[in-house]
DNA sequence: CTGACTGCAAACGTTTTGCACGGTA
DNA sequence: TACCGTGCAAAACGTTTGCAGTCAG
């Protein structure tokens, strides 16, 4: 939490309480898109304004505070920005969480292969986690 | 061309000039954007309606003739949907270009630490092209 | 000939902007 | 105190819808 505040000052940005209170959810929640976060902050400050959400939002995400999310048919997501990390969608429940994995061999081939200087990839796999699985085969 | 026309009426959609020309200006591109499709479409077809674009380009994604291709910070693009494939971005000139890898190692991996069954895997690659590079170089 | 597609205009939803006030540093 | 951030309202932008006429199959 203070290391937020510490975090944030780095950016130039201000501690104000509906900031600070952005990053909480969107830690707890790991990744959110904009309604969401919104609905979740008017139950903490009843006047707030989705101006201000955006605003927010769009410092946090230029500065490299918060990414972006984007997967094909969802509502873009942001997440606080961390070590590089794929993410799994669920097809079935739209659950979306992280996942540590090797990209490196195939980044190493796609350099050579393409002669481009990667710097990032970016890995997204689609599937049915275990929870729907299940309830899949009682079906 | 011809082949197209038969796609199409597998997912029971007319060829229509304007749902043609879209498909070879999607082909020829490789991936494209809703503006620049719509102005290019309007050289060959003055009175065409940013609407219909917006329907065919619809239609032809519920149905899986084209893919979606969301990258963060990018206006989402369309291509013609094909096997799998890696994109590769440059963050210099903006060119985006496909390229196929390996991506099963890690797949197969990401499927026994998490338990999904993991359906599909989606590869952005972002770095410097060659031709910036070497521009790069010049300075 | 029939249903699908087109173009147009209006509606709708999302995101941004300008401004006056208030709060953080 | 000086700015940055907030809330509000309006504007701007992107996308969808309804409709009447047209065209592909």
């Amino acid at each position: 939490m203070q290391n937020y505040k510490t975090r944030l000052k780095e950016y130039r940005l201000k501690a104000t309480p509906q900031r600070m209170y952005m990053i909480e959810e969107i830690e707890k929640r790991g990744h959110i898109d904009i309604d969401t976060l919104y609905e979740s902050l008017k139950n903490i400050f009843p006047y707030i304004s989705l101006a201000t959400v955006y605003k927010n939002i769009n410092s946090m995400t230029e500065n490299g505070f918060l990414t972006e999310v984007k997967i094909p048919k969802l509502k873009t997501r942001y997440e606080l920005s961390k070590e590089d990390h794929a993410h799994l969608l669920c097809r079935e429940c739209g659950k979306l969480t992280d996942i540590s994995v090797e990209s490196e061999p195939m980044t190493k081939n796609a350099q050579l292969k393409s002669g481009y200087k990667i710097e990032k990839t970016l890995v997204t796999f689609e599937g049915i986690c275990p929870a729907c699985q299940k309830k899949d085969k009682g079906k």
